[in-house]
DNA sequence: CCCGGGAAGGGGAACGTTCCCCTACTTAAA
DNA sequence: TTTAAGTAGGGGAACGTTCCCCTTCCCGGG
């Protein structure tokens, strides 16, 4: 690989002039006749400038790291493309760490980002609590996302899923169901926290009684949907209509209901959460909460790049960081209107 | 941040024996007290080594560089998954790139990776020519995945897309096809190209006409499969069976036949490829050809840790690039046998 | 007593940049 | 003619490591 010290022997300059050429916007302080013979070296040697050397001189890597909660989960994995799409006219680059939903795997990811001396970070969907995360030392800015802040001051955007979630068990009560019950997320996660919450005050501020034994943990994906549903199915008095706090886990669900026979809607109802590209697909299609996740992604970024100081963002935008989330009604939770 | 400077004085040493006593395996010429002294040092100033300081001295940068020819796309999304696994007990991490698609944007993103000094680069599905790709210089090993070497010499990691095209058209014959169409994924990508191959070698093997107009270009996503059944349905004479050269144009395909009142498998049946994970979920659920992603990402990943000499692999193994498709029957082309 | 050698540890160059500060030359005003 | 300012360009330190090679000390054998 030629240095700048190549390039500068061969166009008999100074590196001095040749780190200038590069960086200098003004070009001052530089004769045409130099410019020429530097770009000739240059091409002739197809020389590229270090970032490590620059990195190591400068202050900045442009890398931003992120860290997936599980990148098993088609919603998460979306926000990552959410970001290359809002990153991709700057000069950053992205740097991904799987954490296997393990707190563990999250710190060790976090501290190698450190160590890289990544430029900001975004997290999606993280697991550790927040105090731990802020005692971290972590010299970077930091961006939540699908993850509230609790009592920190880390920005975090998501979507507001107390909403989301009461309006879905909402629309499951005015369908006229009454038992309605609810697999969780990973209750490690505080979206899966706040789906279970608005599902215990719709039901009783509806009137409805919350029953311990609707409530069962699954881990978002479709395996445990599947196993949510078997679990509830198998009570004394199962649910009429089961609300999943995501897509995979419903897609799992319905999966169950129809290998023994449950006719959906009618014997039993499913909403999903997400609105993933395949929940229209699916048979009976899905009735879903959907979430703007490009645009989530894509505003976290945004939220970032100006933290680090690359791009001003207009402060109505960065104080806004909860989206509005909207309930899509399909077949798996509406009864044709014909019959009674 | 605190330097290994700031820990040699501290602990009342030379910066030589704190970089002894953080990388000498044998831990040699050191007595027990300047190590304990060392080590507290360290602890107190909450010191991590820079990687880029490493790096710069170092040859390497413990960093793999990914390109991806299209994030939207789940199954190259899940092969990054693939990669993360193998990668996660090494202590390299994953560089991103999206090149939507564009042979330009893949040309950026080698450039960046190379000015990066990235230790190894995997490329996922590209679209540029190999001897493009042989010209560049970039300094790393590199392992094509889903992508053909050509006449090159790098490693690559595909599927016998040949086989699996084959197999898909010839049960779409057993079941008693003959006007049979083929929606392509990007041309531009030679896994569409063989596939659009075996559609056509196993057409004229079976002495069935291989028509023009029954080969429409996709892009491999939802939106792009329900345009080619449009064109391919308002020809004069339709098909009565579409192999697509991947699951999300078939779904796009069974969406638009669905919308437009035609039955699946009677009218026209559907065949996909990639078996992703919603395959089997959507209505009809979907024939399609297996391929083991997840494997596949994981022997690529091997075979390039191997180039960096991290892993050795056995013999047999790096030659065996090709791995195995497998027909999926599902309910999209199968006419059940009651009828006559 | 001298000497050899091993253990413990330190000094400084090197990696490839950037950037501060310097010099040399030219030109024009005083 | 001196001086001031502006233009073109160079020297060298610094960023945080690693690693080669050096010094010092101690101990045992002859």
């Amino acid at each position: 690989m030629a240095t700048i010290i190549d390039v500068a022997k061969m166009a008999r300059v100074s590196k001095t002039s040749v780190s200038r050429y590069l960086n200098s916007q003004e070009q001052g302080h530089m004769s045409e006749d130099t410019k020429q013979r530097i770009q000739d070296a240059i091409d002739k040697l197809d020389y590229k400038p270090s970032n490590i050397a620059r990195s190591l001189k400068g202050k900045s890597t442009n890398v931003i790291g992120v860290v997936v909660n599980d990148m098993g989960n088609p919603f998460f994995v979306q926000m990552i493309r959410g970001i290359e799409m809002e990153i991709k006219d700057y000069e950053y680059n992205i740097l991904i760490c799987d954490s296997y939903m393990s707190v563990q795997k999250e710190i060790e990811s976090l501290q190698m980002l450190r160590q890289r001396q990544i430029d900001g970070i975004l997290l999606i969907g993280m697991n550790m609590p927040v105090d731990h995360l802020e005692k971290m030392s972590l010299q970077a800015p930091v961006v939540l996302l699908e993850r509230d802040a609790g009592g920190t001051s880390f920005p975090s955007v998501k979507i507001d899923n107390r909403m989301g979630g009461y309006e879905a068990v909402k629309h499951l009560i005015q369908q006229g169901h009454k038992r309605i019950a609810h697999v969780t997320g990973n209750m490690q996660s505080s979206i899966a926290r706040e789906r279970l919450q608005a599902y215990r005050d719709c039901m009783r501020e509806q009137g409805l009684e919350v029953r311990e034994a609707y409530q069962v943990e699954g881990r978002y994906d479709i395996a445990s949907g599947y196993a949510g549903l078997k679990q509830l199915m198998e009570l004394e008095e199962p649910p009429t209509a089961v609300f999943c706090a995501n897509d995979m886990m419903a897609i799992g669900a319905i999966r169950y209901l129809l290998e023994y026979g449950y006719r959906i809607p009618e014997d039993v109802a499913i909403v999903g959460y997400d609105d993933i590209e395949v929940a229209s697909m699916v048979t009976p299609s899905l009735t879903t909460v959907r979430q703007p996740i490009l645009e989530l992604a894509k505003l976290a970024t945004r939220i970032l790049l100006h933290k680090m100081q690359k791009v001003s963002i207009d402060g109505e935008l960065a104080r806004l960081s909860e989206m509005k989330a909207e309930l899509i009604v399909r077949k798996s939770s509406s009864i044709p209107r014909n019959e009674p």
